[in-house]
RNA sequence: GCGCGGAUGGUGGAAUUGGUAGACACGAGAGACUUAAAAUCUCUUGACCAUUACGGUCGUGCGGGUUCAAGUCCCGCUCUGCGCACCA
């Protein structure tokens, strides 16, 4: 008998399917399409750790479920692969990203075709190949045109010992990651021309899909909040003795005779202006220390809020009462208008500051009596100490209010949304460059599609030069040029000007894209990956979109809302077929280590998929045991021991297998096995559907446990398609031992053109059914009864019982319930 | 603080619509095979009381409730994971 060996069957079959290509996707096949794909990852030099194993395991197995059924199925894999890591390691080792890319990107294929993984390799994509990230600059064009970019002033991190800018992820605790020592100093917020996508202008339009994804609620909720739509009014105060106005944006224009004072951001326009001589000093000096704190100070800590005074007044336009103007950084500079009116009755947070600055607060709603005492009331009710308005119920207050302003042109009713446009620019090397080109004289001017890409040169000294501008600025051959204005051609600027008038001296953009730009769009270029004349084709797009499963555990907000913003551009450039882009979103959670930390090589504690491989597990155990941890959605840890169960279950199935092709056949028939046979394909089958691969497998166990009980009894003409079932349905999950043992049952034909088997209701009805016997809700007994048999039958036999006469005490039930199929429940009082 | 989950044996977990709580596995214990070990196979394994039983009591984070029947539904808590976090 041979033994259970994945060291030899899984090179094998994998060999077998590289060289047939088995696994392509063929555009535009008559069979149902099926679109599912992994969150593609970021080649780093770690490689893929066991707990990476999981999304790949869940992906193939629903891939080759899909499959067996019968769809066109594309699994295809990609490269995430610009980043901060490989341009860390080049400043630090002086090998060139593309280099270590490129080494990365080897590794985690062979580690995805050592999984076994089912993907259709002639679709993969990689962000930082000139032939993608093409498309990416053409796109950014596309969207400049359509005004969906725009350049603006914007505070970045920068380092003054570096004097370079720093990414946020390179601020750690307020200093730059290579100077956080003690005596080093905080880094600061320096104005730059940043880049924008202007996501705000899709606010609503990504909102109103939200309800109707099928995405977990969890994710649906976090991209609502992170819109953050909310509804009120800008409101106009003017500034007494002055031309200036202060616009605050507020949610609750009902509470506007309660604003007793306003509040400007530190960040706001006419912060230093409105300080009087005796307040200058006190308001450039807050200024300046808040705007030098990060986010993180801001935020953190006890929260005691501070501000200072500007000693100038502003006139509330309602009651023209005299309201001073106050400077705090607890109201933020980039929502609203960076301005408030401040309501201390009504909002916790002017609570706070009205209270430290001995401020007048004045209660505008009537607090119900259950609220009184708690100081500040947030709720609705009628108002009071509002003028002509008093009486009048808040929320009604509020359209009235609002409407007077606009009919005194003093205010207007506002949505704001909590999101931000999308900052793009990165001050970093190994990114898409940004498709422009400064022109002398001219200002920014975006390069035609045919002169795309715009290349990434490959440069000597990857540290930044400290001029706020990535290394490519000091690339001088390649940023400063010669444009034509009418071709977009440009020649280097020391080659001298080519005769004619069009051309021009010019500037490229030397910051990059943001990677989630590079990430917003290759779900498209899989449909279509080697078009060297569109991003991808309408028509292919249209065949294979929506994806049909996409499946992650991270990025709740940031890609999955920017690919969904992308979309819906593409959408109304009538390039897709849907708005949305993702149909079904499965969540899945992560695989902490054994220690129950998380898996890090600084930890020390991550797992090498192919040493456990290695190790003589095998591939199909290692997928086998991560679907068997748990249910998908939750985090789980990854167990060292457990593996061996599952191994043993495999070896099980084989051993099986081999026992029955060397014993003798008999020619009876078994409805005991072809009935359980059949449970289990309902079983099993179902549990796919829901993705459930846990119970999946329990069954799969249980079925094998079975199987080993009814053996003794010898091997009937039923077994060979018990066993073929068996290896079919563990085939997804397990795919080499599938293949191989289909092939040992006798059969030519792959197992991946083999039909997932078909269960047949009628032979799941068994001659018997257990009906439980209850009394007063507690198990008595069991009854044995035939299927067929009557109710009345039932409750009698039930009421016979010995143990339920026991408990009946000699009392007439006062009620017998009876469940079909399930139980009898005697009710005694 | 707000939002969304979760809490079931020594451990990971199962119970899909309110209907046998603990499937399946890990670990542990016992036995078979073996000179021995590993591997493999078989049995036991929620706690407690009994062992005369296909026996009883308790038991799904805590306190109440609805129901013939609650891990599951409702109300009020505790703990915990995650996301967002001064967004006016």
């Amino acid at each position: 008998m041979r033994r259970y060996n994945p060291s030899e069957i899984e090179p094998k079959w994998q060999e077998i399917w590289a060289k047939d290509n088995r696994y392509q996707a063929s555009d535009f096949s008559d069979q149902q399409k099926f679109y599912i794909s992994c969150m593609f990852p970021y080649p780093s030099g770690a490689g893929m750790h066991v707990g990476h194993v999981m999304e790949h395991s869940i992906v193939d197995a629903v891939a080759r479920f899909q499959r067996a059924h019968g769809k066109n199925v594309m699994n295809p894999m990609g490269w995430d692969s610009f980043g901060l890591p490989a341009e860390n390691y080049a400043i630090k080792t002086g090998k060139s990203p593309q280099e270590t890319t490129a080494t990365n990107i080897a590794n985690f294929t062979n580690q995805l075709r050592r999984m076994g993984a089912s993907i259709d390799w002639s679709r993969e994509v990689n962000t930082s190949d000139p032939e993608y990230y093409k498309w990416t600059q053409w796109i950014f064009t596309e969207f400049y045109k359509r005004g969906l970019v725009y350049q603006k002033e914007s505070l970045q991190w920068w380092c003054t010992i570096d004097k370079t800018v720093l990414a946020n992820e390179q601020v750690i605790n307020g200093k730059s990651w290579r100077h956080d020592g003690p005596d080093d100093p905080l880094v600061i917020k320096k104005p730059m021309k940043q880049w924008f996508f202007k996501i705000t202008e899709y606010a609503d339009a990504l909102l109103e899909e939200i309800p109707d994804l099928n995405w977990p609620e969890k994710i649906k909720t976090a991209q609502t909040n992170w819109i953050g739509r909310s509804e009120g009014a800008e409101i106009q105060f003017t500034v007494e003795g002055s031309d200036d106005m202060i616009t605050v944006f507020s949610t609750r224009p009902d509470t506007l005779f309660g604003a007793t004072f306003l509040v400007l951001a530190p960040e706001h326009p006419l912060a230093r202006s409105l300080a009087q001589a005796k307040t200058q000093v006190a308001v450039d000096t807050y200024i300046d220390e808040a705007v030098k704190k990060s986010e993180i100070e801001r935020q953190a800590g006890d929260k005691e809020k501070t501000g200072v005074f500007t000693g100038s007044y502003a006139i509330n336009p309602v009651n023209g009462e005299k309201v001073p103007i106050w400077i705090a950084d607890y109201v933020l500079g980039g929502y609203g208008t960076g301005a408030i009116m401040a309501v201390p009755a009504h909002d916790e947070r002017d609570f706070a500051f009205a209270e430290k600055y001995e401020l007048p607060i004045v209660r505008v709603i009537e607090t119900p009596e259950n609220e009184a005492g708690t100081g500040v009331y947030h709720g609705e009710g009628p108002l009071v100490n509002s003028g002509q308005f008093d009486g009048m119920a808040s929320s009604s207050a509020r359209e009235k209010i609002v409407a007077w302003l606009e009919q005194q042109g003093l205010g207007e009713g506002k949505v704001t949304y909590k999101m931000r446009d999308w900052l793009i620019s990165r001050q970093r090397y190994w990114g898409a460059p940004i498709p422009i080109v400064h022109v002398k004289d001219h200002g920014p001017v975006v390069i035609p599609a045919h002169q795309l890409p715009v290349l990434l040169p490959e440069v000597e000294d990857y540290a930044p030069k400290g001029d706020g501008k990535s290394v490519l600025g000091a690339e001088e051959d390649w940023a400063h040029i010669w444009y034509n204005m009418t071709t977009g051609a440009s020649v280097s600027f020391s080659a001298g000007k080519p005769d004619g008038d069009d051309w021009h001296e010019a500037h490229r953009e030397t910051d990059t894209m943001d990677g989630y730009a590079c990430s917003s769009w290759y779900l498209l270029r899989y449909a279509d990956p080697h078009n060297d004349q569109q991003a991808w084709s309408p028509e292919k797009a249209t065949y294979w979109m929506p994806l049909d499963m996409y499946v992650g555990g991270d990025h709740a907000v940031a890609h999955l809302l920017y690919v969904r913003f992308w979309n819906h551009v593409f959408y109304d450039m009538g390039l897709v077929p849907t708005k949305e882009p993702v149909g079904r979103l499965v969540y899945h959670g992560l695989i902490g280590a054994e220690d129950g930390r998380k898996m890090s090589k600084s930890l020390g504690n991550v797992v090498d998929p192919l040493e456990v491989i290695d190790q003589g597990y095998g591939a199909d155990a290692l997928r086998t045991f991560e679907l068997f941890l748990g249910p998908i959605n939750e985090n789980s840890n990854w167990s060292s021991r457990g593996i061996a169960g599952v191994y043993r279950f495999l070896n099980r199935v084989w051993t099986l297998t081999q026992e029955y092709a060397e014993a003798e056949k008999t020619d009876t028939e078994s409805a005991e096995l072809r009935a359980l046979t059949h449970r289990t394909i309902k079983k099993v089958t179902n549990d796919y559907r829901r993705l459930s691969f846990n119970t999946a497998i329990a069954s799969l166990m249980e079925y094998v446990n079975e199987l080993y009980k009814l053996k003794v009894d010898g091997f009937s003409s039923q077994w060979q398609q018990s066993l073929e079932v068996l290896v079919q349905l563990l085939a997804p999950i397990a795919p080499h031992i599938g293949a191989e043992l289909w092939q040992q049952l006798g059969n030519d034909t792959s197992l991946d053109t083999a039909a997932w088997p078909v269960w047949d209701d009628a032979l799941l009805v068994a001659d018997t059914m257990t009906i439980i016997v209850q009394v007063n809700g507690k198990l008595r007994a069991k009854l044995e009864v035939a299927t067929d048999a009557r109710e009345d039958d039932i409750k009698t036999a039930a009421l016979a019982e010995g143990n339920v006469v026991k408990f009946l005490e000699n009392k007439q039930p006062a009620k017998v319930i009876y469940i079909p199929g399930r139980l009898v429940n005697i009710v005694v009082k």
